[in-house]
Order: structure tokens, then C-alpha cells, then sequence
DNA sequence: TTGAAAGCGCTAACAA
DNA sequence: TTGTTAGCGCTTTCAA
């Protein structure tokens, strides 16, 4: 059985293409009884238009702009090699992506930037947000100009953004706690938490849903002071040098940030077989490696193409003014440890 | 800049639309000479063809049909929602995709039914196989007949499957005894294999992973013989009840197949302060409850929904004759805890 | 071996 | 308010 097109229902409503393809798009002129006569024929013939078809006659181009942090860190730049990536890809679907980098931290080069691009008019934006007032406004502003955006990896509750792309990083937080809490069992002490910065609302959840969880289920455990390594390596290996030397029963580490290469390299300081387990956030060449190596117990990491595809396909939900549907965005925690590396 | 089509390429080289398809399609009947032309010219102008547009165009149906396991295992009947729910799905790119299901570890049945269905001439075969010779020859033949086979779930090396699309199963095991063997560390004892069958692949190889783990890390723990439950939660549930009672110093078990609804209650003669850590496969109703309330610590999990989208991908792919990329249909192991269920 | 022309399902300018 | 018609980029007869 073929599949019903915009002729048979023209056909069926005894209507014209035009009429149908009206009624179709919601454009106006168009008399209240033809509509729901066309809108009975597309139900009984269960019409479905084929969007690419509709695409493809429309060629209309979506133009996408990503803003992202700079810096060495390694997640995010594989963020930005995979936007790339999935740029070319994009192109086939009339879709024209582009990038910027911005300081990381740096809220009012972020509000610059969102600022500066609205002037490029695109249909749509996405933003690794940073927590502040001046980058809500900038994001309002875009917004106010009929710009979509959407926040990716780190989320701007109460702004204008549309929509948020990443893990549930509270969540995040608790999985972290439950595997280092059943990891340490064998061995009570103390644990560290190694921060990037409390300005960015992916770590200020992770930190919340950790420690939520070890209240509550691994009371025996004590968490010391929290260590802000900023996402760098050398400052996260020498904070975390200072606190390996001064605390002898170090049991467990969180790194919820940036600098596992870092932290990596600080633990050995420790012998061998007295190192602390240790879940960190991020599969990248040296998470992996300290996986592999055995300094590392698990990875938490979320999937990059995953959420660069999700950010394309909302905004263009968002242009188009389809339906969004439930929970679309929301990425899931993948956990990985040394056997079942990708 | 508007991105270059048939069209541009045709004038560039000095041919016809219908040459330039002829080349693009390496189809034959085009004199060397021109071909370099037109070669060059896509080459010059960066043409890429609009795939949306040439499937319009060519309206090409692909039918596939699955052959899965019958019975109660929720996984199984999840697998088989997820295929009904793409299909529907699938329609939108042409693609018609039907269902069989037979009895469970009845090799016989499995084979009976893939011979059934070259009669129905399908471009391709997506199968959960088990492991025996007849199963093998009617993968055979439906090759013979120019219908392309993919393994789906479990696998059938060193038959005509022409890909296999699922988890690495000897990683999961191996990933499963990581999660338990630290996870039992603080209480050394004894540790329980549920298995499902032996026939089917997948089983043995995550059996065979798990037993490489335990012995090369977890030396210290003392496994015991694997249980077979034939994915049968009554089965499980009435053996996993007589270990209990047979031995007391359980504190792991590892259910590497179904029936998780009949360990979960099997472990409740156990009080809940003394219950052995558990890691199982798949997320169903089930495991998602014994998650929640703390009687399993760890689900392994593979994506239903990318497996099948994977399936339908490869098989077009094969279909096409075009190329696949390394690793397609390799799906990642999926780790839940009750801190991350989505 | 090559080309002209019709058409896939949908949209949009223009005419009525 | 409705309809006619010419495309979108590609494929595919059919004829040359």
C-alpha cells in the first residue's frame, strides 16, 4: 500500500494542492469548512507529510551558531572538534553551523560574544552557559530577536534559553557517590572532591547530588573541603599533591571538573596498591589512559554526538515550531570502566 | 554560497543530467573518457549529492524483517515493541519492516522460520540467533538468495551473517565482575552466576568475561556454579532459593540472562542488611524496581533503540552497496545504577 | 554511448 | 478564498 500524499488528499477533499498545503502549514485563507474538510480526508487517509520532500521544495537553510569555552581543556575541545565534525554532516540537511570560543569562566566575554552574534542573525544558538546575570540578559536579547537558544552541557535555569542539552548533573552527582561510596566500603576514610569552578551550574549540581548521596548512605565516609582546580591540569595536580601529603587515609576522590590528567599524575605520589578510588567525569585520551592504568575506577561521561545532534534537531524543532518531545534534550549518564571502554 | 547539484556538475562537464547520474550511480554505459570528465568536475565543485532528494526521487522501498525470541523475557518483549515502534517510524524512509517471533532456545523453530521467510522475499534479515548448524545453513541460504542477514543481540560468527549488531558480551562480563569484584571487596565470599543458556552466544561470551575478571582480579572470591535459568524467572527463582539455603556466605551474584523478576525474590530470604550485591543485565520494569530498592546494585544495559536503528541502517547500507563505517552496529554497554535510571 | 523529459511529494508565486 | 503551475535535486524511462 502506497503511503497517502498531498494529491490524494487534495483528491479526497475535492480541494486544490495549494488548499491542502495551507491547511497543512496553518497559513491563513483558507474557508473554516474546506479546512475541516481537507483536516477530515488527511485522518481517514492518515496522511502523513514527508518532511523531506517538504524540505526539499522549501529549500529553506537553518543557520546555527555554537558558543563554547576555549581553553585546554580536553572535553571541551572534543566538544568543538564534534560540532565541527557534525557540521559537514549538517550541511546535507540545509543546515549551516558555526562556532565560536570564548574565555572559559569569563561571563562577561560569554555576554560579549552572545551579544555580538545576534547582529549575524541566525535561526538559532547554542551556548555552554556560565552562571550570571549580564549572560542571562544577552541571552533574553537574543531571544527578543526571534534567536532561539538552547544551553548545552551546562544548563541557565530562569533565563529566556528554550531548552537545555545535557546530563542530569545532580544525578550525575549521586551515581558518582553511589559507585566511589560502594567502591571505598572495604576501606573507610576520607574523600576528596576536586572541583573546576563553583560558576558553572554542572558543577554546582554534580557537587550537590555527591554529596546528597554520601550523607545519606555513606555516613562513615568524611568528605573534606572541596578542591577548585579550575579544569586545569597543573593546578588540580598541585592542590591535590598538597592534600595527598597532608591527609594520610585519602580513600576516595570525585573528580567532578576538568585536569584528570592532573590529578592523574598526582596520585602517583601514592604506591600502588594505597591508592584511593577514584570516578572522575569525561572519557578523553588521559581519562582513559588512568582507566586503562588502573588509577582511575570509572568514568562518568556524557555523549557528545548524541547531544550535538539533540542541539540541531530542538533548534530546528524550535524554527520550525513543531512539538518538542518529553525529556528530547536530556542525555543519559553512560558510566564507563576499563572493560567496557568503547 | 549554493551548494552545487546535478545540474552544475552537467554543465561543467559538458554532459547531460543523465550521464552525470550514470557516473554518480556507477552505473555502466558511459565511455571511460566522459566519465573522468564528470569525475573532475564533482571533484571541482565539491559536489555532493542531496541523499533526501535522490531518495524521493527513486522512491525505492526496503523491506526487512526481524525474527525474534518468543516468551516472557521482558527484554525480549521490550526488543520487540522497540522494532513495532520504529517500524512505524521506518515507513517515513520507505521502509516496510515486518515481525516473527518463535520459541525461545529452539534452534530447530529459529531455522524453520528463516527458511520460511525467503519465500516472502525480503532485501533483508535481522535475526537474534542461537547457536547451532541448521541455523547457520538457513542464514546460508537466504544469502544464496541475495537477502542480506544481520545477527542481532546475540551473534553467529563464521556463518553467512553479513554483521552483527549488539554489545561486545565478553566486555559486559568482564565489565560486570569490575563493578561486583569491587563492589564485594569489603566482604569476601562467594559469588553466583545465573545464566540463561548455554546455546545462545551471547551468554557464554559474557560468562566467559566475567570468569577472566574474577579470576585475574578477584582472586579472593570463590564462584560457584553457574546456575541455569533459561531466562525463566520461576526457574531462577526456585534454584537461586536452594543456593541460599545451601550456602551462606553468598555476597555476589551476577545474572548474565533473564529471569531478574525470580532473583529478585529469591533474595528476599535473605534480611536486606546481609543481601549479596547483585549485577544483572538489562533494564525492564523489573530490574528497575530491585535497582530502586536497593536488591541490585548495577544494571548492564544495551540500547534498544540504537540496535535497531543500527539494523535498519547496515541493512540498507547492504542493500545499497555502500560502504560501513568500522564499528557500525557496535553498541556501547550501558552501566545504571539507581542514581542514573533514566 | 548519450540526452530529453517526466516525475517523486511538497511548496510558493501568481492568477483567477 | 481557491486553483494552476513551475520548480526543489535527483532518478529513470525512452528515444536518439
Amino acid at each position: 500500500m502506497r503511503r497517502p500524499t498531498v494529491h490524494d488528499v487534495a483528491r479526497t477533499a475535492k480541494v486544490s494542492l495549494a488548499t491542502v498545503d495551507r491547511v497543512l502549514n496553518g497559513r491563513e485563507g483558507v474557508r473554516p469548512s474546506t479546512q475541516t474538510r481537507v483536516q477530515a480526508a488527511i485522518e481517514a487517509l492518515g496522511f502523513e507529510r514527508d518532511i523531506s520532500a517538504a524540505n526539499l521544495s522549501k529549500k529553506r537553510v537553518y543557520r546555527f551558531h555554537f558558543v563554547l569555552p576555549d581553553g585546554p581543556n580536553s572535553f571541551m575541545r572534543n566538544l568543538d572538534a564534534e560540532v565541527r565534525r557534525h557540521a559537514a554532516f549538517a550541511l546535507r540537511d540545509r543546515t549551516e553551523i558555526s562556532v565560536t570560543v570564548v574565555p572559559p569562566f569569563d561571563t562577561r566575554a560569554l555576554a560579549t560574544a552572545l551579544n555580538g552574534i545576534a547582529g549575524t542573525e541566525p535561526d538559532g544558538v547554542a551556548v555552554v552557559a556560565s552562571e550570571a546575570s549580564e549572560v542571562r540578559e544577552a541571552v533574553a536579547g537574543l531571544k527578543a530577536r526571534g534567536i532561539h537558544v538552547v544551553t548545552l552541557v551546562s544548563d541557565l535555569p530562569l533565563s529566556a534559553r528554550s531548552h537545555f542539552v545535557g546530563i542530569d548533573n545532580v544525578s550525575a552527582g549521586r551515581t558518582a557517590a553511589a559507585l566511589l561510596g560502594r567502591f571505598c566500603r572495604a576501606r573507610p576514610g576520607k574523600v576528596v572532591i576536586v572541583s573546576g569552578s563553583m560558576l558553572v551550574r554542572d558543577h554546582v549540581e554534580r557537587r550537590l547530588g555527591f554529596e546528597q548521596v554520601m550523607a545519606s548512605e555513606f555516613p562513615e565516609l568524611e568528605l573534606l573541603q572541596p578542591v577548585e582546580g579550575r579544569d586545569q591540569s597543573e593546578l588540580v595536580e598541585q592542590k591535590m599533591r598538597y592534600v595527598i601529603q597532608n591527609y594520610a587515609d585519602i580513600t576516595g576522590v570525585y573528580n567532578l571538573g576538568g585536569g584528570n590528567h592532573g590529578l592523574s599524575r598526582a596520585l602517583e605520589a601514592i604506591p600502588a596498591g594505597t591508592r584511593p578510588r577514584v570516578v572522575a567525569h569525561e572519557l578523553t585520551t588521559q581519562s582513559r589512559l588512568a582507566l586503562q592504568d588502573g588509577k582511575f575506577d570509572a568514568i562518568l561521561h556524557q555523549d557528545i554526538e548524541r547531544e550535538v545532534a539533540a542541539v540541531t534537531a530542538l533548534l530546528r524543532a524550535f524554527c520550525d515550531g513543531s512539538e518538542i518531545a518529553p525529556g528530547e534534550g536530556r542525555v543519559r549518564i553512560e558510566i564507563f570502566m576499563r572493560d567496557n571502554l568503547p
